[in-house]
Order: structure tokens, then C-alpha cells, then sequence
DNA sequence: TCGTTTAGAGAGCACCGCTCTCGGTAGCGC
DNA sequence: GCGCTACCGAGAGCGGTGCTCTCTAAACGA
């Protein structure tokens, strides 16, 4: 997938375009630009739904009557109440997204250990923030659920700022070398990763990108999930601990 | 709580009963006894649902229909939907300590790497076999929920389990050491923990264990819910090296 | 201007969780 | 052994859900 597509398909959902049902290209009418205009609105209400109750609480119906329309008329945007939480998900993902590439780009480049912890700091802000819509994600998945296309963009943008940080720690010689070697069966398994991954980044690298990238999302989901109850009460400062001791694994 | 209040509670769960509507003591006479066993066959019709469809498909109705009964007859036996779904939390937790458990004795107590690998595996089979049992647990918590006191027993089973890992190799010297101090922010942080923990283990090795703990359950939650997709195609022999990579921050 | 596309309303289907009432019965104390 | 009572299951019903289908009216392109 191009850069150019990526960033029609970006702009056509900022603009509350579903890539579901209507067409991507900008709208061209009247029709077309009051569609796109509901189609956002329809968004926003359930956006905030979600953030107030949860993604089991979303509810077309309710959402209609939020917009002073009828449920069915609903359909005409959104083929389905999952068509509509996916578009939500795709909405996070780019959030999460978002996030990190701004945290990331505020520190100095050679600072790498300060460049890993404010993603991930900013990462869990929003989580915080937004505990719902993080839930979308990176909570249970709807049974039968496929993730679609839409979400691969601003996936492959936050992973591209983590190995951002492992490839310029490279060029700066300072990436960490554990004692433990990485097998031919490990980095068979990290092929897919592997192949979008720089070619000159060390197959060790990728193996603690992933590791560190499972730890952040591990720790802010104890953490919001609640399983840090009766184990941890100052949630802030053991994070940041324990980010640093996972850099350790990774940076020197 | 005593170990032998415990042990009430555990075998009246084992025997079918809902700790929520019926007594905790053992059934007295016949109607009693009827009635755990009604309670059990539910639980089991509801747990083979989940297994299914997952905890979003679980329907009371459906549960009564299985069993020969009308809806309505099925809250005599659980208040509620999040009832029986809670009862199904607790069997839960319960299965992951005792896999954990199991996997644990399995092992020689000299051998800490491969406890903690043999820990870490069962796990995860486990939870590949009884994924939707494993989102019950580490999955999104319903909004507004609060996990019932039943549930502390089997976390703290488990707990103990990673906690006398690290006991041993205190005692024979092999707690791993890391460059980075432990601050006095961090200790304060882990107090709830602390509390339960041996006294004479070091803030570090209870440090270190919440991490284990937090990786353990953040690699199988990536795995399960389609987070490594187009990362790692392997997901057995990358989830065995990081695990030994994360138990090299751990024990020496 | 005329045919076509599109949007919204409304009724309705099948399901859901949950409540309440009512009649029958099984187990209990006496 | 008998009567009382606690309990249990059935049934109807309420308000809610996602989703479908049909109908009318309006906006559009030609």
C-alpha cells in the first residue's frame, strides 16, 4: 500500500468519511458533503457513547435517537453496529498512533532512552485519558472478528516509530547485546516483522522491539484492566520503573 | 483469610455451588443437594456457551432452553447475567492456578529457569485452549464491575506460585541483580504487594516479579488477540525466547 | 422536465435481560 | 401422618436490542 493511498484514506475518515459504505473520494455535491457531514456526527455521538459506557453500551438506537433520527435510518451509513465499532477501532488506533509519533518527535534524536519512555508515557496518558476506546483495542476482540485493512496504517505508524528508535540506537552503536543468543527458529518467527523492518537492523533488535512493545501495552492493560489491585498502588512511578528496566533489555 | 475458610470456599465452588445465592456449607438434605447439582449443570451449559461464542454470546435464555427450563427459573438459581458470569470468572482464575500450580511441581526445585518456563508455558496452553475463558479473565472488564472477593484466592494461588520461584533462588543466591537501583518511590509503589511477599525478598526481586507477571500475561493477550499478526508467524518459539529473556532480568 | 437515485420514517421480527405473579409440590416440624 | 411453608418452575409481560422491509418524499443528473 502506497504512502499516497495511506493518506486519502486518512484524510477521507478526519473528514467522517466511512470506508465502509460511501466512497472515498471527496465529496462532490451537496448530497455527498451532507452525508460525510452526518456520517461524522454519527461518529461523534458514538464515539462519546463508547467513552461513557463502553463498547457493550453502544447502541444504534440510542445513537439515533441522540441524532433526532429514526434507527434505521442509521443503516443507510453503517451496515452494522460492528461496521460502525470498527470504525471507532480503526479512530483509536490512529489515536495511539498519533500520540506516539508526537511524543517521539518532541525529544532530542540522540535521546533514545528519553525517546522510548515519553512514547511510552504518552501511550499510556491516553489510555488513561480514553480507558474505553483503548479497551477497543487492545481488549477482548469481538468473537469472529477480523480486523480489517483500515487498521494496518496507523499499526505499522506507531511500529514505525518504536523501530525508529532501534535503528538510529544502531546507527549510534548503541543497541544492547544480551548474553543470550537469538536461534534460526527465533528469527524465522519474527519474518513477518522482519520483512518491514530495515534490513540492516539486527535480528536481536527486532526480537526486544517486540518484546518491549508486548511489555508497554502488557503493563497499561494490567494496569486498566485492573489486575495491578492489591499489587501495585502508585501505578505511575512502577510504570516508569519498569519501562526503564525493559530499555535496559534494549538501549545502553 | 484462613487457609481453611479457603478451602470451604474452593470446595463449594468445585462441588457446583454459587457462592452468590445458596449457602457455603455442604448440602444438608435433599433439596439442597438437588440444588447444587441444578447449579452445577448450569454453570456447565453457561461455561460450554462461553467456550463457544464467547462471554458476549452467553444468553440466560439460550442457558434455560439447554437445560429444559423456562428463563425465569434460572434466577432462582443466579441474580443475574454478570451473576453466572462471575462464577465463571472465578472458575477461571482458578484453572490458571492450578495449570500454574501443576506445571510448577512438575519441575525440580533447583531448576528455577525451567519453573519459571514451565510456569509460563502452561499458561498459555492453557489459555490457547480455552481462549475465551483466558478473555474472560484478561480480556475488557465490564464497565462498572468489581471483582468479587471469590477471585482473591486463586490470584494470590497463582501469585504464590511466581513468588516462591523467586524465594528459591533467593536462597541459593541466584536473584539476579540489575544495574538500576530500586528507588524509594518504586518500593513505596509496590507496598500492596510487599505486604504479601516475603519479607526478607528484595524490593528488587518483587520489582522484577511484577514484571515477569506483567510480560507473562501481556505475550499471551498479544498472541490471542491478534496483536502479532504480521509480526511473528511462530508465536510457540517466540514466546519461549522471550520468556527466557525476560527471566534473565530475573534469576541469574 | 423526467426518470433515477437516495434518505428517512415506520412497522415489525426475533431476540435479549429481567420482574412479577401464580399454582403445585416437596420437605419440614409437629 | 399431617398440615404448613418454603421453594420452585411456568407463564406472561415490559422495555430494550439489532436488523429488515416497505413506502414516501426529496434531491439529483440528464
Amino acid at each position: 500500500m502506497s504512502r499516497a493511498v495511506l493518506s486519502v484514506l486518512v484524510t477521507a475518515l478526519e473528514m467522517g468519511h466511512s470506508v465502509f459504505m460511501s466512497s472515498i473520494s471527496a465529496p462532490r455535491n451537496a448530497r455527498e458533503r451532507v452525508r460525510a457531514q452526518l456520517t461524522g456526527e454519527i461518529l461523534a455521538v458514538a464515539r462519546r457513547q463508547v467513552a461513557e459506557g463502553g463498547a457493550v453500551n453502544l447502541s444504534l438506537r440510542a445513537v439515533a435517537r441522540d441524532l433526532g433520527m429514526v434507527s434505521s435510518a442509521l443503516y443507510r451509513y453503517f451496515a452494522s453496529r460492528d461496521d460502525l465499532l470498527t470504525a471507532l477501532i480503526v479512530d483509536a488506533y490512529g489515536a495511539v498512533a498519533d500520540v506516539g509519533e508526537a511524543a517521539d518527535r518532541s525529544c532530542k534524536r540522540t535521546d533514545l532512552l528519553g525517546r522510548w519512555l515519553a512514547v511510552c508515557k504518552a501511550v499510556r496518558t491516553w489510555a488513561l485519558a480514553n480507558p474505553h476506546e483503548y479497551a477497543l483495542i487492545y481488549g477482548t476482540p469481538v468473537p469472529g472478528y477480523v480486523a480489517p485493512e483500515t487498521t494496518i496504517e496507523p499499526v505499522v505508524r506507531f511500529s514505525a516509530v518504536l523501530l525508529g528508535i532501534l535503528v538510529d540506537a544502531r546507527a549510534d552503536g548503541r543497541l544492547a547485546e544480551s548474553a543470550l543468543p537469538v536461534s534460526r527458529g527465533v528469527v524465522r518467527s519474527i519474518r513477518p516483522l522482519r520483512a518491514q523492518a530495515p534490513s540492516d537492523l539486527p535480528d536481536e533488535a527486532v526480537v526486544n522491539g517486540v518484546i518491549g512493545w508486548t511489555h508497554l501495552f502488557g503493563a497499561i492493560s494490567s494496569e486498566l484492566f485492573g489486575h495491578r489491585h492489591n499489587v501495585v498502588d502508585n501505578h505511575e512511578v512502577f510504570f516508569d520503573c519498569e519501562m526503564r528496566r525493559i530499555a535496559a533489555l534494549i538501549l545502553l
